[in-house]
DNA sequence: AACTAGGGCAACCGCGATTGA
DNA sequence: TTCAATCGCGGTTGCCCTAGT
């Protein structure tokens, strides 16, 4: 009894994909929709296990992905809304259009920590490193950190009124200009409660897949039987030449720039 | 030029949540 | 209501690249 492993240990590839793999995913995901991962392996012809390939679908190949590094307006978004989420960052990538979690995971990590220390900031709790010391002496027990599950319960009742005073998280190092733009975004209540309106992810609604079975073709979109061929020549084309409006064009050039990369890997 | 250490990022792992029979 | 199957998230690992020596 117990659960089963998501997938057989036994004949599944792990490690690094190669370009044929994201080819044969891209094509599969793009003529049947995203639909019960642990049945895409099999039915793609991928050797992966159903969770690989979903992660691999969902943090490198999907065309609505933003590439290369947050920009400062992003990270400080970043840092407001770790201040109030903490460490959920699927949360936050869905409050950054084309971003995602693990991207931002990683950049929080690598980045914006060091960042926040450097200016003497807890990047857990958001506090001044000193006061955070003097407040752990004082009172260790009562727990203000911005991690606390009672402040993450309480989150969606500041719809919209999203507190400015929480909003003044470390900004000191941002330029005035990302201050003030954070700033502004904090103070525009209708954006801040769509911001906080779980349901309504900034990432472009354009972006949407035919339903299962459904082949993509029905929804204006080229022929795939050219397979990844296709794909790959849109950037000597241009994407708009095919009519392909419902993905942002930078998203599947991106993705295109991407298995590049991979076959010179 | 060769070696080493550190940083950055992609991918994996394990667990909790959700779903459906 | 229970329990197995599946999904999704957050933490962690490991590899590759680059800067420094």
């Amino acid at each position: 009894m117990g659960r089963q492993p998501c997938c057989d240990k036994l004949g599944v590839k792990k490690g690094p994909w190669t370009a044929e793999e994201d080819k044969k995913l891209i094509s599969f995901i793009l003529t049947n929709g995203q639909c019960c991962w642990r049945a895409v392996p099999k039915l793609a012809g991928l050797r992966r296990c159903g969770k690989s390939c979903r992660l691999r679908w969902t943090n490198y190949l999907r065309p609505d992905l933003k590439r290369g590094l947050l920009t400062e307006a992003e990270e400080q978004l970043v840092i407001d809304l770790h201040a109030r989420l903490g460490n959920r960052w699927s949360k936050i990538a869905a409050r950054l259009p084309g971003r995602t979690d693990n991207e931002i995971k990683n950049h929080w990590n690598t980045h914006i920590k060091k960042k926040l220390l450097k200016m003497g900031i807890d990047p857990v709790t958001h506090e001044p490193l000193q006061e955070e010391a003097r407040a752990t002496k004082t009172s260790s027990q009562a727990d203000h950190s911005p991690e606390s599950d009672n402040q993450h319960e309480q989150l969606p009742e500041n719809n919209g009124t999203a507190s400015s005073e929480n909003s003044c998280s470390p900004t000191e190092n941002g330029s005035s200009d990302e201050s003030h733009l954070l700033d502004s975004i904090c103070d525009n209540e209708p954006l801040m409660s769509c911001l906080w309106e779980d349901e309504t992810p900034l990432v472009d609604p354009s972006w949407e897949l035919p339903p299962a079975g459904q082949n993509i073709n029905n929804v204006g979109l080229p022929s795939w039987d050219e397979n990844c061929a296709w794909l790959l020549e849109c950037q000597d084309f241009g994407i708009q030449d095919f009519g392909f409006d419902c993905f942002n064009d930078v998203g599947v050039l991106n993705t295109l720039d991407t298995l590049e990369m991979g076959n010179k890997h």
